[in-house]
DNA sequence: TACATTTAGTTGCATACGCAACCATATTTT
DNA sequence: AAAATATGGTTGCGTATGCAACTAAATGTA
């Protein structure tokens, strides 16, 4: 009963770390790198910004991590001509072509992780977690406004 | 519909951990720390490395983990009368005496990520994190266990 | 226009975690 | 009993992540 969720939920993730790292390891990158990767093929020439706010990340781990998919070769970075501060991201060749297999090795976690799962219990597994995220999200969201909000 | 499930839980556990080290700072504690007192509390005298095992992480985090926990003053290690090279986890009194405040913050964690699910949700949740973790496991015990025999 | 505030991004620091290599004790094999 | 193997535990290393403090450019305000 006690830290049910929690526990759960560390495990898994830890596991799917060990799994992808051992599944990207060829292409030099790990599994941080994945879902900034996935949003830069969806939306080449994205920011740095868009990226952290999506990823629901802090801005400091998006820097690290595309410095590494920049060092591995597949992204570059340039200069918004319309802002000065900002950068936008854009897949390079080495980037392009990643893609399918990245895909591929997403799909295969996916279809481990849901071995045994009905259809039905997919989407409901994936409604659960959306609801558990949000309500997570929402709480530190809260937090960490009452915190700043302390300095009136 | 690409790399949904690790991408939300990889956000839940982030958040999770974000919540429970604000929580469990007053205490000079983290995240980490939990899963291990839970343990210990439940089965005072517990070995390193039955800890290890039922908390699926990699020995050296347990090393890790249990030192801080000793340096914090909840638990102290004895060396197993029966074998030399095993050590006893035992609750100081500091330890028997943050039960309920870490058990309070657990369940708190777990009100905030079920917000808003029923009774039947939460269950069907729980079963669904479940069956996810062992299949992750699973797999992962298997590529460790290909990786070792390929050394015949 | 000058000053204050916000915003995009980087860096130092602390924490966490797995893996591989290692040590010492126990157990198994011959 | 001696040698080989397995087991409990530690340490060095690489990677990841949030927070706080910082820089520089942009925006808002006086």
């Amino acid at each position: 009963m006690i830290q049910s969720f929690g526990r759960q939920i560390s495990t898994i993730y830890q596991n799917i770390t060990i799994h992808l790292d051992a599944q990207l390891k060829p292409y030099q990158i790990g599994t941080a790198q994945v879902s900034f990767l996935v949003a830069i093929l969806q939306h080449d020439g994205i920011n740095q910004e868009t990226l952290t706010s999506t990823s629901h990340v802090d801005k400091s781990t998006t820097t690290r991590s595309i410095a590494k998919l920049e060092k591995a070769g597949y992204i570059t970075r340039k200069k918004d001509p319309n802002d000065n501060r900002a950068y936008k991201i854009y897949l390079t060749k080495k980037g392009r072509n990643i893609e399918p297999k990245l895909y591929n090795i997403l799909k295969q976690l996916n279809e481990i992780l849901s071995e045994g799962l009905t259809q039905t219990e997919k989407s409901a597994f994936e409604q659960l977690l959306e609801k558990t995220e949000q309500n997570i999200l929402a709480q530190n969201k809260k937090t960490k406004g009452a915190t700043h909000e302390s300095s009136n």
